[in-house]
RNA sequence: GCGCCUGUCGUCAAGCGGUUAAGACCUCGGAUUGUGGUUCCGAUAUGCAUGGGUUCGAAUCCCAUCAGGCGCCCCA
């Protein structure tokens, strides 16, 4: 036997019994943001491999081993692995910066990230995304988050947890990285592998390892000093309290987490998850932040920015799979030209009707008649021949023989 | 990239060294030549992820590869 060929690892077919899903992931995704004043954006699935470097970060594991790039004319591309910076690359390149802000944008697509796949986690997956560009006051961020709430109620999601934390501004963070790592300094040979690498790589990370020892290191009261300082400067300080303000106002229930770091270089001052306890150890459906340094570092004029994304596979996995949907009627009929008539007719006023192709036994297309649809449309040869249609309701067995015109009455 | 666990029909599975590889659902056919959803019969794995090895004998034991699950790292 011929050898057949199998999806490539950590990739999935969306199956049709799946799709109804989606839909109702997109339709609430358009009808939400676009309450918000939103528009769609799309961007091309590959860049060039430089947009991700500078964008996301050339420290990142994203970039440094999760992106999937490839030559091609002398040019590296890459599969993007997170649409913020192809969106940032096309409000600039678009000159979208003359448009008067906020510039609000949203996206839905598939992302690319070679990692180890496991449950929420794939190298091929979808993501639903936010950016909102031109505003500095924390009033953009806190709409920001209320509308990922708003989204995720609308999709019947009430349970999640909202954390968020300030990471600062660059200088008070390098300040922070710094008097961290002063403190750590003496303990460095007793951290863990991840911790050493942490280190001099994202310093901040430190604090959330789950490792026994490394935990017991923070303990100690000189630490925790550090870890517990409010490091941030009075500007930032002052941004984020106005955050927590506004989220109190509008009674979103959130918790300050000050071991929320999010590992794209681009974020400052705000970052926040929306979090479930549902979905294992990849527990968060949304994550994101203000960086108000990307456009510019893409080349861009000086803009502030703040967004999120969701995965979807993980709000699917949340979501309760609906019932798919009958068609109104299946014709059952041995006469295949009177029934794709009849077909084709229905279908053009708009309804959804199927009927046997393969000119089946009466008996086994009524049963598949009852399986598929709400009315069972026959034609046989009485009906063809008096110009009607016996129409079956196959919930209640009641079944009438009137003409094509009645019949529109009825289904 | 690392650690632990798993892999039997389209799906869910029983089997744990000698069986004809259970069973259920789905699908298809028949009882039922124009009346379904109930019922009853029947069909469907020369095969146990793939490749080696151990053994008189392997779905069952061992090794490798591949794939999946969970955890770490990281992230949506």
């Amino acid at each position: 036997m011929t050898k057949i060929i199998n999806v490539i690892k950590g990739t999935h077919d969306i199956l049709p019994q799946e799709v109804e899903q989606w839909h109702i992931l997109e339709e609430n995704a358009l009808n939400t943001f676009t309450k918000y004043g939103y528009k769609e954006i799309r961007t091309p699935i590959f860049e060039a491999t430089e947009l991700f470097a500078r964008g996301v970060g050339d420290t990142t594991d994203i970039v440094n081993k999760e992106m999937y790039t490839f030559e091609k004319s002398d040019r590296s591309l890459t599969l993007r692995p997170e649409n913020t910076a192809g969106v940032v690359r096309s409000y600039i390149e678009n000159g979208m910066s003359r448009l008067s802000p906020p510039v609000k944008l949203w996206y839905k697509g598939p992302m690319f990230r070679y990692e180890r796949p496991q449950k929420g986690r794939q190298r091929q997956f979808h993501q639903v995304g936010v950016e909102m560009f031109g505003v500095k006051d924390p009033a953009a961020d806190a709409e920001v988050i209320i509308m990922a709430v708003d989204y995720l109620k609308s999709l019947g999601l009430n349970d999640l947890e909202v954390e968020i934390n300030s990471l600062g501004c660059p200088k008070c963070r390098e300040e922070f990285k710094n008097n961290l790592k002063k403190v750590l300094k003496p303990e460095f040979e007793n951290l863990c592998e991840d911790c050493k690498n942490r280190y001099e790589k994202n310093p901040l990370r430190l604090l959330d390892c789950k490792v026994e020892s490394c935990k017991a290191i923070f303990e100690k009261p000189e630490i925790q000093k550090v870890i517990q300082s409010d490091f941030i400067c009075e500007e930032c300080a002052e941004h984020f309290s106005k955050l927590k303000s506004y989220l109190d106002k509008m009674n979103i229930k959130y918790t300050v987490n000050k071991l929320l770091v999010r590992g794209l270089d681009y974020y400052n001052r705000t970052v926040f998850e929306i979090k479930s306890n549902n979905l294992g150890s990849q527990n968060a459906v949304c994550g994101g932040g203000r960086y108000d340094s990307l456009v510019k570092n893409l080349g861009g004029e000086d803009t502030p920015a703040v967004g999120w994304a969701m995965g979807m596979e993980r709000l699917n996995s949340l979501l309760t799979i609906p019932e798919t949907k009958k068609l109104n009627g299946y014709i059952v009929s041995n006469s295949p030209q009177d029934a794709l008539e009849l077909a084709c007719e229905l279908r053009n006023e708009g309804y959804n009707i199927e009927f046997d192709l393969s000119n089946k036994k009466f008996t086994k297309q009524l049963e598949k008649a009852s399986k598929v649809a709400d009315f069972a449309l026959i034609l046989g040869e009485d009906e063809i021949k008096a110009g009607k249609v016996s129409v079956k309701n196959l919930a209640t067995s009641e079944q009438k023989t009137v003409s094509r015109q009645e019949l529109r009455s009825i289904l």
